[in-house]
DNA sequence: TCCATCAGTGAACATGCGTACACTGAAAGT
DNA sequence: ACTTTCAGTGTACGCATGTTCACTGATGGA
């Protein structure tokens, strides 16, 4: 038997299922056009009941941005410590990526879709994230061998370059049809053919 | 006096009012939040006017996509015939991207936009033009001087490469405040480097 | 001149929407 | 044991929507 949950418990668990919900109904349609209603239906909550957690329809977009970039964040730190990614980065930062976001399909569909389509407050958020991270892979780059002699300026620009190309990879990771290893594989190594160019433009450039 | 317009010119006049109206209200809040009858409204007629020009706003979409889409084209034809061009083309590029993207701002928007976000039909033609686009711009590039030792496959993934920086820069374009030449510069500035970083790359690639 | 065509009208409808408001009943504080 | 708090309920409202249908009146072919 299970004990009844507190009244905390019970309004975050409420709380996530809207979370929930709004992730799941933006998948087809877009976040910007689901309704309060639609939301709370699958919430299985009744419609006024979502004003005890959001005041709008907006404030749900922007609690769904920090929650998909927290899961990003938590992406960049398992590749900080896994050495492999550190030997190697590009190789195995691909495969992180691809593995990350298929398991987190859901939270890349909503920022890869919501980032030039969302309201002006969800659009401004996601880009302020969006620059955020660059900003920390930025800080991981200029650590690494190869990259620790280029100007700060260029290692900001070949992370802003690895950050589109991971939203670009992100997009058709989440428009990929389920169970094809071989669409799979292609993306990662498209993506990782993408980042040597990148670095190996960079060096011909310096020299 | 201007002569009565014949039938046929006042339903094409009509036409280009919809579809002029449904880029303009598109703008702010993008094309799959806006409804028929808004379209209407600022179009100057009434909603069921609507269904003497098309069966639906999906149909409405992919109109929109194409009339942007012959937008894009003419571009890249403008470009084929300027020698600039072609002694040069990654700076002389860079430059007709930015004043092109301006002069249609609204059509660029219009796919970065729905790119992404729009309605499946209008999302899948958007797809279809674009790689469409991609491998009219690999035609082009495989004539250039430097390129053209290149492999066909690698030709394609420069075309991509450029084509996924073009829309960027237009996204960029496109939200940046009017009357900002610093802004335009540093644009046009970060899109040739990119490309020169790009061609660099694939030379220290192949070599 | 007559008559068919057809772009655009205007009223009507069922439906889904956001939000206000008074409410209930169990959990939590005293 | 009591009272307070407050997550969730149920009703009701005014409003915008997509689509239907019968219509009007100028255009343009006979």
């Amino acid at each position: 038997m299970s004990v009844a949950p507190s009244r905390q418990e019970q309004k975050e668990r409420t709380r996530e299922a809207i979370l929930n919900a709004a992730l799941d109904l933006s998948r087809d349609h877009g976040f910007a056009q689901i309704s309060l209603r639609q939301v709370a239906r699958q919430a299985g909550v009744v419609p006024t009941a979502f004003y005890r957690h959001f005041d709008s329809m907006d404030e749900l977009g922007l609690a769904l941005v920090e929650r998909s970039f927290l899961t990003l964040r938590t992406m960049i730190r398992e590749a900080q410590g896994d050495p492999d990614v550190l030997d190697n980065i590009i190789e195995a930062s691909a495969e992180v990526l691809v593995r990350v976001v298929k398991q987190n399909r859901m939270h890349f569909a909503f920022v890869a879709r919501e980032r030039t389509s969302g309201s002006v407050a969800v659009r401004e958020a996601i880009h302020r994230e969006l620059e955020l991270f660059i900003s920390e892979l930025a800080v991981v780059l200029a650590r690494l061998p190869h990259l620790d002699r280029w100007s700060s300026d260029d290692v900001k620009m070949a992370s802003g370059l690895f950050v589109r190309n991971m939203v670009y990879r992100a997009e058709q990771v989440v428009q990929m049809p389920e169970g094809r290893p071989d669409r799979e594989e292609e993306i990662t190594r498209k993506a990782q053919r993408e980042m040597r160019l990148i670095v190996l433009g960079f060096e011909a450039w310096e020299s």
